[in-house]
DNA sequence: TTGTAAGCGTTATCAC
DNA sequence: GTGATAACGCTTACAA
């Protein structure tokens, strides 16, 4: 019943297919009266032209692909990445396009993926990724595959991206602990491969050195995103002879770990540890205590590169193709009592803990 | 550079569109020294031919569709939904084929998705649904559109699914409860209109009655799988005149919410409340104290259901159809000392709490 | 407003 | 072992 083809629906309604296929993509010269009668037919049979064949005469699939970073294997998992896709998904719909993500990519070589890129399934790619020297973005640009980049890497050339200031984010965190009167101040870094590390990491230094204090290479743990790695690098902390009395974390699932690490101790946040987090991923609402993190705007960042993509293929030109969000420091209870005039976006989510 | 075609390829090779055909699909019958050469040539230009005319002649596209619950608005967050796509992705690799998911979904109405279904897209669909009368099976089949589901409806007429025994499940897990000596056990029951729900119920139930113990419809809450209301399913209950010693949550996320409301009222887990959920998400283990959970094996479901489906495919007839998974307790620290036989699978992944 | 016909880039069926 | 040639199911000039 549903292998029908628009010249089966176009005998059935008595026209050409080219008539169907008018009425199929609304061009308006088509009768009203042989417009309802085609519809009714469509409808009747439940036909929907095959993609593919409508595909290869146009050239274009309307389907833009999102590619996560390969290596995490539990990808789907991340909080970050499903807000992001939120948004991709939400305007690839708004402008009549389909977002995809295809699973099984870490376990396919790169020569597969590759192909699987060149073979134009996607009229575009949204890129989430922050590796720096990341081959995908230059295999994009050889290939002519049109992407935008959420994320960049300024040694590489990516021409449509966006992203986030992370070295201001980085010390609008630590500043937040100076303020509340905090000297020894921990940081528990992401892996270095990722271009936002080292951005982040001048912008704890530069709040330290601002406020005059030292700064402490014992200070400073190297975490791979994990909850684990953060517990790890907190545990070491605590070690020292003089551990930190706060800590900020890279992103919000090490400081989850690092959290761990401290109740493990039978010490007490915040009386005892103040910690700071990034990203704002829900959780850090149910934590205890809730976390005070950094919140990056990961649906909007979504739907602005789907954006900018899509516009690009609609050769909407001209327009700015660089965007820079920016974050907000989102107070919760994982430092302590409030004596700052940060922002205070976000509390109203708070969910009182006794 | 990449907009050649095959017919480009066989030009420089020096050969037939055909024998380029050939070698791309790795065809016997060419010599060794032509097939070589056209690989060559095909490798210069970085050239994969077009899915889209591929698909049209061949009428398959070796995509598969993995279709989740379309009401989950964070449905990428949902750690199950992202093991369950790990073994589909994992399995599609395997066998060649790839899968997609689709973001945006719920923004999108009906029609639209069915239309999309319809296109031929993909070769089949992997449904995740325990939904009751879900209206995606029926049409997947009225549209005859190959699929297999995750989770089933004894109702609807699935020809092939894959699930676990909730009953049986929800019946150890109670059953584990009882036998640490809890008389006062509620559960927190998921969204009415899931199958899985009433199964489950019925589990607990009959933990209860084969006890010898009363059912008291005081502890019995609703929730919507979602933390903030097993934290109200949990209040509701602490407030209760002879409150549970012991609750059952029909997820771990639930569990963690119930675990919110206990701690906010300056209880201790498990000397006051002993708490079991369902699932195993791996956030479990890291919850504090890490939680005693009934384990679905989410990532092999998804590896069979899409070898189920992709055998189908293939016409691989004969095979059986409809698998049921089972399931493990797995013991950790929320219930408290261990005092029965229960298997312990599971347990060295856990991180000792002080 | 509608129909005819060409063509999109492959694979597959024939001959040779 | 290789090369013409005919589909596959659509969209889109171009005619009518």
């Amino acid at each position: 019943m549903s292998q029908l083809t628009i010249e089966d629906i176009a005998r059935l309604a008595h026209v050409s297919r080219s008539t169907v296929s008018r009425v199929l993509n609304d061009h308006p010269s088509v009768r009203p009266e042989v417009r309802d009668r085609v519809w009714g037919v469509i409808k009747e049979h439940g036909y929907a032209p095959q993609a593919a064949a409508r595909h290869l005469v146009t050239q274009r699939t309307r389907l833009i692909g999102v590619l996560f970073p390969r290596s995490n294997q539990y990808l789907l998992a991340n909080p970050v990445y499903a807000s992001i896709g939120q948004g991709v998904g939400q305007m690839c719909t708004r402008r009549g396009y389909l977002a995809m993500i295809s699973l099984g990519l870490g376990d396919m070589e790169e020569k597969m993926l590759f192909n699987m890129l060149r073979s134009r399934h996607f009229d575009g790619i949204v890129l989430v990724s922050s590796e720096s020297h990341d081959p995908l973005p230059f295999f994009l640009k050889e290939a002519r595959i049109p992407y935008t980049r959420i994320g960049h890497d300024p040694e590489g050339d990516d021409e449509a991206f966006v992203d986030v200031d992370d070295t201001e984010a980085a010390y609008k965190a630590v500043k937040h602990l100076i303020s509340l009167g905090h000297q020894r101040i921990a940081i528990i870094k992401g892996p270095a491969a990722e271009v936002c590390i080292p951005r982040r990491y001048s912008g704890y230094i530069r709040a330290l050195q601002e406020a005059g204090l030292p700064i402490d290479p014992l200070l400073v743990a190297e975490g791979d995103w994990l909850h684990t790695s953060g517990k790890a690098g907190m545990e070491h902390f605590l070690q020292l002879e003089h551990p930190p009395t706060a800590v900020f974390s890279c992103n919000d699932m090490m400081a989850a770990g690092a959290m761990h690490a401290i109740y493990e101790q039978g010490l007490h946040i915040p009386e005892d540890i103040a910690i700071v987090g990034f990203d704002d991923v829900p959780q850090t609402q149910v934590i205890i205590p809730a976390l005070t993190t950094i919140r990056q705007p990961h649906e909007e960042m979504g739907s602005k590169a789907t954006e900018m993509l899509i516009d690009r293929l609609e050769g909407k030109d001209g327009q700015i193709n660089q965007v820079i969000f920016s974050t907000t420091l989102v107070i919760r209870q994982s430092c302590g009592a409030l004596r700052n005039d940060a922002t205070r976006e976000g509390l109203q989510h708070i969910a009182p803990i006794a």
